[in-house]
This record gives structure tokens, sequence and C-alpha cells, in this order.
RNA sequence: GGCUGGGUGGCAGAAUGGUCAUGCUGCGGACUGCAAAUCCGCCUACGCCGGUUCGAUUCCGGCCUCAGCCUCCA
């Protein structure tokens, strides 16, 4: 049995899904006017770990994240870049989905884009007015707060009790401060609908509303996102779809709540207002992907983590021993990988991906040191372990430098075995020169007994 | 002001009412001409004050403190 943290019950229980051979899960995916920084996919690896660790339990596991294409900033970004919006939204796109690839993060069966549903939006909207949960005013729609009774039910927050030092807009519109659009009129040069009230464009909460509903149906298992997402959106979303619908019991929307810590630097919270952020694209450039999953899964999904480059520097030389010792065992011979218990074990207790990776790194040792019969099994599990948390997935040889490919190989060879000559020569102050010249170009000497083996330092 | 979630050894980071987390670093040793890699061993911890208990880092209360949300944000 799975066990998961509910942000809506705010405690860990076993995790039932609605229909006990299909698991439906939503996460709100990015706005695509920019590259993805390290909050971005820490959101995205996280989840793709959760959907793994589901699809080893359940049959059948449907996991939908949008992609959020209409928004001011995108129209702000288009303009500053004279671009289409278009142009904006396909490149930045295409660049997450790349880029997430990249950190062993499998595509979504659904991405949603909100550009494609705005008709739902539109119908849902409708519903909500109808309900008297929503209102016409000044050329916007508003959802009217007071209208849930359960608002708040998500975040612990009443919309009374945020007024006091709160920094809410006020406009004189609406009939409650707490009210948020969701329907605003475009200008020309801006993206825009036909609806009942004129010509405009969605606000930010109804596109989850609408999207998961479409694709998932309600109730649906699991609602994902970072935390920063708890207050106001998710807690919008629920309110929204609930008045859509009658049902105020805010789990006839998604069940369980499930949310990511945020990523920080320096100890403050990357964010866009503070400016320091980190994008995957530029990680990805100097460093392996997988080292940098294995960094944002070494600490708990809802813990804040601090990145660092000592943490990614760290994680780096831990994913190569654990390289170490699948190439110290090529030669043994497994049939088919297998899932540690206990690494299961860590993953189904609300995916504990610091303990599992502790026992993976066990295992690793335990295949290092292993006799051939032994490390048969050691081998079988840590493969078939590290493969579950998206781990271990290329050749070691490759990994560690070993595959001895480009146009330098001669001259290197031909060094190493003037150097081992100069080694049986005894002529040690030349032998040590060689090594010195190699590594400066880049190549790192391992002597052993059967011979001296020569790597690319990475 | 309201609402969350934290405070663990040099760093990162889990579990747990009484025994080991784990990784990286550091130190000692083995191996090696020296390196590199590998192996063996070792050190350092549970924010503060009370309470419950035979026993608390772990449970309860108070305090201090950090971070986040209440504005775009994953």
């Amino acid at each position: 049995m799975i066990q998961l943290y509910n942000t809506l019950t705010r405690d860990k229980s076993s995790f039932q899904p609605v229909d006990p051979d299909h698991v439906k899960i939503y996460a709100c995916g990015p706005t695509v006017y920019d590259y993805a920084h390290i909050g971005n996919a820490r959101m995205a690896v996280v989840c793709d770990q959760l959907v793994r660790v589901l699809r080893s339990y359940f049959h059948h596991v449907t996991y939908v994240s949008n992609i959020t294409d209409v928004d001011d900033k995108i129209i702000d970004s288009a303009k500053k870049k004279n671009l289409k919006i278009e142009q904006i939204t396909a490149r930045y796109t295409k660049i997450y989905n790349e880029d997430m690839k990249c950190l062993g993060v499998k595509a979504p069966d659904m991405q949603p884009k909100a550009t494609e549903y705005i008709p739902n939006m539109i119908a849902m909207i409708s519903r909500l007015i109808a309900n008297n949960a929503a209102y016409v005013a000044n050329s916007h729609v508003f959802f009217h707060v007071p209208a849930m009774p359960n608002y708040g039910s998500l975040s612990g927050r009443t919309g009374q009790d945020q007024l006091a030092g709160a920094r809410v807009e006020v406009m004189d519109f609406k009939r409650d401060p707490n009210d948020f659009v969701l329907w605003k009129p475009s200008d020309a040069d801006q993206p825009g609908w036909e609806s009942p009230w004129g010509v405009g464009r969605p606000g930010w909460h109804i596109e989850c509303s609408a999207m998961s509903e479409s694709t998932l149906g309600l109730p649906f298992d699991i609602h994902a996102g970072g935390g920063d997402l708890i207050f106001p959106h998710h807690e919008n979303e629920i309110a929204q779809s609930c008045c859509a619908s009658g049902n105020f019991a805010p789990d006839s929307y998604a069940k369980l709540w499930f949310h990511n810590g945020f990523v920080m630097l320096s100890g403050e919270k990357m964010s866009k207002s503070l400016g320091n952020i980190l994008l995957v694209h530029d990680l990805i450039e100097q460093h392996p992907g997988e080292a940098i999953r294995m960094a944002l899964l070494s600490a708990h999904y809802r813990q804040p983590l601090n990145w660092t480059q000592k943490l990614l520097l760290d994680t780096k030389t831990s994913l190569d021993r654990m390289y170490r010792a699948l190439e110290k065992t090529a030669h043994i011979l497994i049939e088919k990988t297998e899932i540690d218990q206990k690494v299961l074990d860590a993953l189904y207790d609300d995916i504990n991906t610091p303990l599992a990776l502790s026992h993976i790194k066990q295992l690793a040792k335990s295949l290092a040191t292993a006799n051939d019969e032994e490390a048969k099994i050691f081998k079988a599990k840590l493969i078939g372990s590290a493969n579950l948390l998206g781990l271990l997935e290329n050749d070691p040889a490759q990994w560690l430098g070993f595959s001895q490919e480009g146009d330098k190989t001669s001259i290197i060879e031909q060094m190493i075995k003037d150097r081992d000559q100069a080694r049986v020569d005894k002529d040690f102050a030349r032998a040590d020169k060689l090594r010195e010249q190699l590594y400066d170009m880049g190549v790192v000497i391992e002597d052993s007994p059967s011979g001296t083996k020569w790597r690319y330092d990475n």
C-alpha cells in the first residue's frame, strides 16, 4: 500500500484511487515564456517520480500536466522580443520538454494547452454565473469567493483574516475584495476569444479547473504542483470547480493534493521577483542530467531543497561510484532486474527518495565488494531499483569516460605506451611528466595489475 | 497581522521512544614507484526550557529561531 501526504487533510494516509484500476493525476505545468528553471524542474522530476512509483503498483495511471500558453507574462515577453505569441509558446514548450527529458522525466500521457480548452473554460464560467458563483462587472467576469462556503480548506486561510496586512488587489467593481478574475477583456493587440462577455481571455485559475475536468473527469485522484500554488491558485481551482458542480466538498474535485517544496538558492527561495533564477538549460550544458535529477531527489519532496554547486558535485561523485560498481562487474550477466524491497518500502512511504537512495548506495557498495555469485543478485537489485528512480540508465564505461572515442585516441595511447616503457625503465620523472601532459589533455590514468587504463576526466 | 512547514554531526539529509541511517568531506590504514581508482577503519549530532516515561533527538506544552505563502511564481 502506498502512503501519501495530502495537503488537504494535512496528514499521511493510504492512497486509494477512486477507480482501483486507474489512477488519475493532474499536475500544474509551466507557463511557457522563458527557459525552465530548477524549481520547475523539481516539480517535473518529483511528479515524474510519483508517477513512476504509482505505475509500479497500479495497472493503469493517467498523468496529465498542462502547458499554460495564454498569460499576460507571455504577452509582455512577445512584445519585448517582437515575436508572435505562438512563436514564444511553441519555442519554450519545445525547450521545456527537451530539458525535462534530459532529467529523465517521462512525457505526461497528456499535455493539454490552455488555448485548446478555451470553449471548456467559457462553458465552466457560464455554469458559475448560472450558479450565482460568478458575476459580470466592468467587462470582466469575477468569481465571487463568498459563494464557496468551504473556501480556505486547502490553505487553511479564510479570505477574511487575510485582509489585515494583505496586499490584495482591490478593484472598485469587485463585490468582495477576494473575488478574482475568470475572464477579462482583450484589446486588439492582445490574444482574445469570442465569448458571451465579449472578446477576451481567461484568468489564471480557470484553465486548470477546465482542463483537469475535461481530461480526467471528476473527481480525480491526485492534483500536484509546487507549494507556492496552494494559495491562491489551487484554493481558487477548488472553489471554481466545486461551485460549477454544486458540490461544495473540496474533495469532490481532487481527492489528494500533492505539493513539492521550493528550491532555495543561498538560503532564499528562487523567484522571479528576486531575480535569482537558475535555468535548467544552463545546468545541463555542464552537468549530466542524471546528476541533476538525483540531486533534486536527494531531499524529501516536501522539504525545501537548498541548491548549491557542492550538492551537484557531491551527487555526481556519488553517482560515479555507483557506475564504478557496475563497471567493475561488467562481466556479470543478469537475466532480469529486480526492485529491492527496502527501496520500494521507502518509496511507498510518501516517496521517500533520500531513504531509497541510501539503500541504493548500499546496494552499490555491496555489489562492489561481493563475490561473483552474490554480485548477480546485488547487480539485478541495484539496476532495477535505480531505474525506478530514473537513475543508472547510462552505459557505465561511457559515463566514467572509458569509452575511447575521439580523434586524439591514437596520440593518447602512444603517450601511455611511452609512459609504460618509462616505468619499465624506472624513469619515473619521464613517466610522471607524461601523466601530467595527459592530465592537461583531460585524460586520467589508472594503473592496475592487468595494465594501464585511461579515461576522460568529467 | 493571519496561515504553513522546519530547526539533526564540517556539509547534505533520513529514520526512530531504549542498538547502524546514508552520501560527500576530513583523519588513519591497505594497495600503488608516485598517482588515479578501489578496499578497511575512525571522529563529530539531535535549537532552548519544562512535562510524560524506567528511558526522549523521537510524544506533549512553552520559548527562541529560520524559511515560505497572503502579489507573478514550481
